[in-house]
DNA sequence: AATGAATGAGAGTTCATTCAT
DNA sequence: AATGAATGAACTCTCATTCAT
């Protein structure tokens, strides 16, 4: 990628991060990049363009980000599971571009919604399915029924943090019931 | 309230749920209303106003339509949970412009996001709390600790099936499956 | 007149004063007079016929102030003429919505610019000229030719002591040096 | 400038003058360029930054006309200061919107117009007292007392012919009664 | 590959005026 | 005589996009 793509699209996270989708203009973005406007063009092709890129490009990072889970630990499933509901809650916190797609504004961009967030959580649930199973293998966790119905229930939980009661001001409370909740979350899980 | 400005509200309403808050303009509003734009501005001012009147319009209705749960319930409070979590999906498909609110985005419309989603929150809170409570007191649920903690966490449950994937397309599936979810869910809250 | 009619003129005055004629909105007068936006138009028909009023019933009010300077002195003719000088240029100062018409947008309204202009100017011209004549008459003054040509250069003075370069800021200092301005206007007029 | 820059500004100048800051729209502007709407913001950002570049240019057109006066003449100061008027006279009416800026109600402008003003009444008092000060070197001028008081004078009667009872209609009768005024003007000033 | 001048459709907003009550 | 809800034309301004260079 050239360098003034490059510069671009970081820039365009950036600018669009902030002040999200509709609130930020073209121009904006290329006088930030210190780039003309007609580069923006020239590379991305249109503005909802440019912003599928970002998303895309920020997914990229959220995956490997929460991967990184995985490699360090060969510890207590449930232990994994938290460590991930932390790492996601914190992660979820910094890339606002993905937040921004989920707004009811972008139900008119119905087929990259779908997308983008099927993809993510087909993801998301294959890695959870995975800590799980190694739970029920180790002997670790109890779970009657499909394995996948267990994945999505902590999905739709993980996905009720993101709302931003919990992200802003409230962290920090949040965090301090947070073995707590994932303790309740778990009960029906544990085996004992 | 005058038969205009309320076609007015029940048009804005409606379109704003349809296109989001950017996506619809005030002639839109003013067209589909039959009605005319300068009648838009003499009742509610600007675009943000209007907009905030109607979300504060929605959420009324919202807690009107939880409301009506308790008053028809006397039955186990399990059920009660049940019934309430399946009413907050169906009201909530409706009424998309509370998700609009949840949005971290609406840098400007900060400070009236907060006294709306608070408000919001803190009621809900109040009223899962006081069916756990009557659940404890008639024996049928046992929650070791604060009552508040396992409210707040079967708030966030309810605010992560607020997101698309769920609203959209995976709605039924997700109901054939709710009994499942509930009652892990449950689980850990149930006297044996 | 009514007193509602009576209390929307004044009201209409004060705000024209200060903001202008483009500036003010007829809702700003009528809610400034707790009156009815239609009670405008049911005295005054139309913006700018209340703008006429207004300016009508000002000029009234400068000339009657003007007026008085003549009753109150039998002097030297040249203590007239300063007096009536000071005198304008404090009554002017308050009379903006004189000084509105002469905007150059009042162009638009040709006829009705002529019509107050050239009545006020006409007037004036006759007061000075009167002062003049009685000067003359009394031997303290010296005019060859056509005293109506210096009573108009008089008028042209006086009308350029009304740019706000002289109004605003300046004032004090110009009054200082007021005499000495005079004493070379009158000097080519005096008699010796 | 750009040719189209240019474009816009002659036409926004020349329409400014015809009806007025208020009356005239950029709408209305762009059409008489026979260009877009979006280049006057592009090329000046907003109606009231068009304007005031309009005006500073047209300041700069009154000074080099003004100047011109001075390169000519060698003459008797008389000769000159007479030419100055008539020229300003001629010059005024031309350049409408220098009158504009010249009205106190403009408080949105209010610190663009004193800038705008000060200077250009200080140019001209500068170049009025040059040229008083070679009539008294020259001996053709007797000023007891400060100069700058005379050119001031002077000045505050430049800018009372100004007014539009002057510039419209009546201007022929007025230039024909102009060596009188001016003689009468200057008689004080004249060493016999 | 990169630029930035130029565009024009459409946005939110204002406001003099009308009219039924 | 007085009201104020309702109107719609006109306004300033924004911005994604195009295109000649």
């Amino acid at each position: 990628m050239s360098p003034t793509k490059q510069k671009l699209l970081t820039t365009a996270s950036k600018t669009f991060g902030k002040y999200g989708f509709y609130k930020t203009s073209m121009d904006e973005i290329a006088k930030s990049a210190r780039k003309a406007k007609g580069s923006l063009y020239y590379h991305f092709n249109s503005k909802e363009l440019l912003f599928r890129e970002v998303v895309t490009s920020e997914l990229d990072f959220l995956k490997q980000e929460l991967t990184s889970i995985f490699d360090d630990h060969n510890a207590d499933s449930r232990d994994i599971i938290r460590a991930y509901m932390i790492k996601r809650m914190m992660v979820m916190n910094i890339s606002i571009n993905y937040q921004e797609t989920l707004r009811p504004e972008f139900y008119e961009f119905y087929e990259f919604l779908n997308d983008v967030i099927l993809e993510m959580d087909e993801w998301e649930k294959k890695q959870i399915t995975k800590i799980l199973n190694q739970g029920v293998e180790k002997g670790e966790l109890e779970l009657p029924g499909e394995v996948a119905i267990y994945a999505e229930m902590l999905l739709i939980f993980l996905k009720g943090l993101e709302t931003p009661l919990f992200l802003k001001g409230q962290y920090e409370r949040l965090i301090s019931n947070f073995d707590n909740l994932i303790g309740i979350l778990t009960k029906g899980i544990s085996k004992i």
